[in-house]
RNA sequence: GGCCAGGUGGUGAAGUGGCUUAACACACUGCCCUUUCACGGCAGCAUUCACGGAUUCGAAUUCCGUCCUGGUCACCA
């Protein structure tokens, strides 16, 4: 075919398209921004719920655009009508709000590269695919699925490379006669890319995280443009990040094989390449197999997005053990500097782990207990809240009508370079704090209580009426019940009872401990006389008496 | 099967030819601190980096082969 006829075979081909490529190619200038700032995107399709995978390449998407002062958008990928899920695109913008991975332009966000919606693009990818065909560059191709797959099961007994190249490309050089018959036979097509590669000839291709990585070229003619008028992923890929000027393809490992393939299309359309960065998969170690597996939908909770806010899981601790897969370095860095936040971490591909990360779930609970370690009392009771409003709202209620108290509560210990770590997830809070709310510690009364021992309330009573001064500091007070101890036979520290057993009732740490299991229900807790403070003398000789009632039942 | 990538302790990993008798963190175990728990401190946990060979004065790091694991080979993304 000369080019007079490839221009005839592009009108009859796309007669209808009211712009050409130079009007695309000028609606979208290059974008006004910094030096070194980075244009990411998120291109998840409609297809299903989001998963992990998808949040991490997000959460890098935009941590990689937000240091670098550039722009993370989103971009829905539907391009394929028949995989579409109802509510899905709705799921994808919930779950970005959700999780606080907030592009700063694209569907739903605004922008000047729009339309972020690949079916309302057809009409770009048609004119570029016209271009093309005026070029010699792709071609209708006929073949029906049967022969195709014909073609295939060839190739498998003949061990050679699979797909429609060279002699199996029988469409590639059809006449435009032959083209005008078959399409008014009612013959449907595909356009194919006509590709100039040869599998005897390496590329080399430079991975921001993977580094050097080699391949024999692309020589397939894959399809670019499907029977019903849309287009393939990869070419959609191609036009979309480059009219959107994206400048860094963050994306999951899966993608690296068509790597050859993407980089062909950008030569073909004349356009300046984009920098590609693979994530490698979250992987984890099957129980029965013991090998290690992608992680899984239906074997591994972790993998959906939902599990953490059902749990009770911090969006921000979420983000800090992203932050963790992204960054080997980053948990050094985050434990070294308690004082900064996740924004002051410089992200970058050389630190990100190229063969698979595994999910460690232990991992991810004990930064979530530093996440709240840093939190104040007050921070963790109204986040807390905010999560038991939609999940627990009987608890919720609770909270907000003792909020005085329960902050309070909440701030024991947490004070000075080593607050403690007693909370995971806010689901947590409910259980280990159950004494802090006196209504419901009288309802539950002690039925969290699982020790075998029952304690003397006399003497406990005893030291209240006696002893207690919740105006003393610790050492005065601790030094009260030592006395108090001692007068009562028991020994004032743990290393004098054990010398000489024989000679005591116990210790002061028992006297302790009946106190505490009297007024929190538990043998463990914060520490005792803030505990003590907070709840006030009449509270606390109440739940002696109400532990008086309970052992005598 | 072809192509590509990866294999360092229970786990995540640092490590790019001598600074490594392999960092750090998580987990686990023991001890210490201590009124309980948590925190914190100390110690233990890979005589060795999948295996075999080669290069080198010297290799976890370079090269070759083997094995294992993962990804991919759609008119899905």
């Amino acid at each position: 075919m000369n080019e007079t006829e490839r221009v005839e075979l592009s009108n009859l081909l796309f007669p209808n398209l009211k712009h050409d490529r130079e009007y695309y190619e000028n609606m979208y200038p290059e974008r006004d921004l910094p030096e070194g700032a980075m244009v990411t995107r998120y291109g998840p399709s409609p297809t299903g719920l989001v998963h992990l995978g998808n949040l991490l390449s997000a959460f890098a998407d935009m941590s990689y655009a937000k240091q670098t002062k550039g722009s993370f958008y989103l971009r829905i990928e539907d391009t394929d009508q028949k995989r579409m899920v109802e509510g899905g695109i709705e799921n994808i913008v919930g779950v970005l709000n959700d999780f606080e991975i907030m592009p700063t332009e694209g569907y739903t966000f605004g922008g000047n590269y729009g339309p972020y919606r690949q079916s309302e693009r057809t009409e770009i990818y048609q004119t570029y695919i016209k271009d093309l065909i005026i070029k010699g560059l792709a071609y209708p191709c006929f073949m029906t699925e049967e022969e195709i797959a014909a073609i295939k099961e060839e190739q498998e007994i003949n061990k050679t490379k699979i797909g429609i190249y060279g002699v199996y490309a029988t469409d590639r050089d059809l006449s435009l006669e032959e083209i005008k018959e078959k399409i008014s036979n009612g013959e449907e097509y595909v356009i194919r890319l006509k590709s100039p590669g040869n599998l005897e000839k390496q590329v080399e291709i430079k991975d921001c995280i993977k580094g050097k990585l080699k391949f024999p070229e692309h020589n397939v003619d894959t399809i670019l443009l499907k029977k019903d008028g849309t287009p393939t992923y990869h070419f959609a890929h191609a036009i979309d990040d480059h009219l959107m000027h994206t400048t860094h393809v963050i994306r999951g490992d899966e993608w690296v094989s068509s790597l050859p393939l993407h980089i062909q299309l950008f030569q073909v359309l004349g356009f300046k390449p984009v920098k590609y960065a693979h994530i490698a998969p979250i992987t984890i170690k099957d129980k029965e197999t013991g090998n290690i597996r992608k992680i899984s939908k239906r074997k591994d909770p972790w993998f959906s997005v939902k599990y953490y806010d059902e749990n009770g899981i911090p969006i921000k601790a979420l983000h800090l053990y992203l932050a963790t897969i992204t960054n080997t370095n980053f948990e050094e860095w985050y434990l070294k500097n308690t004082d900064k936040d996740i924004n002051n971490f410089e992200f970058s591909f050389d630190k990100q782990a190229i063969g698979g990360t595994s999910f460690d779930e232990a991992k991810l609970e004990n930064l979530c207990k530093t996440y709240f370690s840093r939190k104040s009392g007050k921070e963790v009771y109204e986040e807390t809240l905010t999560w038991a409003k939609k999940h627990n709202e009987e608890y919720a209620k609770q909270l907000e009508e003792n909020k005085d108290d329960m902050i309070k509560f909440l701030s024991i210990e947490k004070d000075g370079p080593r607050p403690r770590k007693d909370i995971s997830k806010y689901s947590d809070v409910e259980e280990e704090f159950s004494y802090a709310i006196d209504s419901k510690f009288e309802k539950e009364n002690f039925s969290k209580y699982d020790g075998e021992k029952t304690y003397d309330t006399e003497l406990v009573l005893n030291y209240i009426e006696n002893y207690l001064d919740l105006d003393s500091n610790n050492e005065e007070w601790f030094n009260k019940v030592r006395e108090f101890a001692i007068e009562n036979g028991y020994a004032g520290s743990p290393k004098e009872y054990k010398k000489d057993p024989e000679n005591f009732k116990g210790h002061v740490g028992d006297i302790c401990e009946a106190i505490r299991v009297m007024i929190t229900g538990r043998t463990k807790s914060p520490d005792l006389l803030s505990i003590l403070k907070i709840l006030g003398k009449d509270k606390i000789s109440k739940r002696v008496k109400l532990y008086k009632n309970y052992i005598n039942n």
